[in-house]
DNA sequence: TATGAATGAGAGTTCATTCAT
DNA sequence: GATGAATGAACTCTCATTCAT
């Protein structure tokens, strides 16, 4: 049953996973072709039969990972009944190392690279544009839901929220990544709820602080 | 006297100015050790000389620049009568952009360098802690200096209030600098200065807004 | 029936085709065997299926190339009444891109590959060895057939003659292929009959200069 | 005494005589920077700090290499008395491996493989031209030696004869070097002074024929 | 017959680093 | 201090060739 369509998808799906990885774990800059083969098994070669040019791979492995990472959120959010849960559940989700089951400190490393190389790289930047567009609108979408169910009163603009909130989980995330001494997961999930709640403004129950 | 001393002194200085200017604009990744040399004027050895290693010297011209930067922000500090006015200018040159005569965002592509070598290169990570923690005891200082005048309520840890405004510093700058179409400089200002205000407790003059 | 041996024959030839159109527009070290099987629109792989190597497969498409211009030549040959005809024809043939519909120009790209790589490969020597026999001998033939007809003299050896004319043309060939704002088409077409003239021992007509 | 400048410009030009060696002896195609830097006894790397790519290396050795040839061809024209003597000589040092002290038979191969790279690589294409018209002019300078001395006739366009001459050479060249067996350098010889006696319009002496 | 995934042997090129001068 | 020739290790990318299907 289309097994070689699957076999070609597979193996192509199955170089950019190996590229993540190795991406995850030595760096932009440290990852070679021959580390992605290695990991997959296969020979340097068969990397450049499938991805024009080390460059393309590495883009589309960043942006490949961000798809994998967006459609487990996506998915997640749907299960949700109420706008507050969701909220609840995308901040759990964008505090590194919070769940270690889903690696979330590994992700995030990701996002950084992809933050340099769009700095310089047009296609990587034009790439991150709707990565980062499609991130807010989640949020975005989280806020106009609750207005919806009368969970969050009306307010601000939805999309200037979804900014505002996506940007200050983005910085308290490097402080998370780099400084887990001084500024813990569970802090940052603390000052992230209260934050958003004081933005879009809703009540936070007591109990939580 | 001490011209030998001085000019080594100078030559040092000098080669980490350049490299930083190089960094900036091509990138860590793409800065070789003959692009460094060749915006001081001399050969590539003698980089190597000043230097004990590339690596060495490109993590000493990142913490050149943040010094360099912090240096001249300290000495503006301190001119300034007001707390209010201190955390006015400090926004001012934290948004990428805003003020062509510092070239902020510039500096910014240097920091996100330091992230993301500081993330695997345990030396730069050392260094980068260092340079994090002295700003974010600038922000607690404006803080506990606006309490000591009056301008500010007491209220949470200024130590925490500092981190807690540096990560939003931090998210935002990192919208304005990849998509400054959808987030300009002037409303990352805006939005600095509020937050702060929230966070801080202060109330912000209406014609602000 | 023998649809099978003919299937393959076509197969055959087409390669060889593709492969001396493919030499002719990129030379000979720039062919890949990728590039003739685009040409063909089949597979890498089928093209080695016919010949045994990519090395094989060249020396076979420059004589086979060979090959077609001789039966071309000799089909046209035929049908000319005298000797002084058939010269006339065969220098016109020889003047590269005088007669635009036969692509003359672009197969003598193809003879100088033929030169340079009879230089150090046997193979490709001894081939060459045979086409170069045989287009002397064409000379030759049509000297003898003048002789014979009594339009040309009797004179030198007509093999020796055949070599000499046939050098003549080569080098100005090379001439008129490399340098033609120097030395046109028309000029070495003068040029070639000229000094058959004198060399064979007929009379030119003096309209001709 | 600038021996620094001296030690350079040795490196420089032992690098492009060693390639020449090596084109002459592999052939174009074949030769690889690592078979120069062996030639050299130096590492891969060296060869691409003195030239900034292989391709441009082999261009300059192939033109360096005529050059050179050039150079003593010269040389040995201006020690000439007689306008016949410097045509013997001319053609005694064009009839491949007539002197084996000369390495002629070697050199015929470089000017192929110019002939077959000017066809497509339009730098080469360039250089070829400039040689070529040296060469040119060097048969035209003699035949217009000979008409001042009052050996040759006057007579047709020294330049167009120079062509024509240097045509029927390249030619009978390419035959001698194919082809020892049918036409040897002796025969070349001889037959390459008929020519040029004939186009030019002196006597020739009949011992030598 | 035909494909195309896969390999592996290089090739050119880059670049940090060394070292004699 | 300063140069620049020289090295050598790596890396990306190319391509003929093989082989299971």
């Amino acid at each position: 049953m289309a097994s070689k369509t699957r076999q070609q998808k597979d193996r192509h799906q199955e170089i950019l996973e190996a590229a993540a990885r190795v991406i995850t774990e030595r760096g932009l800059a440290e990852t070679r072709i021959s580390d992605i083969a290695d990991r997959c098994g296969v020979s340097p070669g068969l990397i450049l039969y499938y991805f024009e040019s080390k460059d393309r791979l590495l883009v589309e492995a960043l942006t490949f990972a961000n798809d994998q990472f967006y459609l487990r959120f996506s998915r997640e959010m749907r299960r949700m009944k109420t706008a507050r849960e969701q909220l609840d559940r995308l901040i759990e989700l964008s505090v590194p190392g919070l769940l270690p089951e889903y690696e979330r400190l590994d992700e995030w490393a990701l996002w950084i690279e992809i933050w340099v190389r769009a700095l310089r790289d047009p296609m990587m930047a034009k790439e991150r544009e709707v990565l980062d567009r499609r991130w807010r609108q989640s949020i975005a979408d989280i806020i106009r839901f609750g207005r919806e169910t009368g969970e969050f009163p009306a307010g601000w603009d939805a999309e200037e929220l979804g900014l505002q909130i996506g940007a200050t989980i983005d910085g308290l995330a490097i402080q998370v990544l780099m400084n887990d001494t001084v500024f813990s997961p569970t802090r940052m999930q603390r000052v992230s709820l209260e934050v958003a709640s004081r933005l879009i403004g809703f009540e936070l129950e007591p109990a939580e602080a």
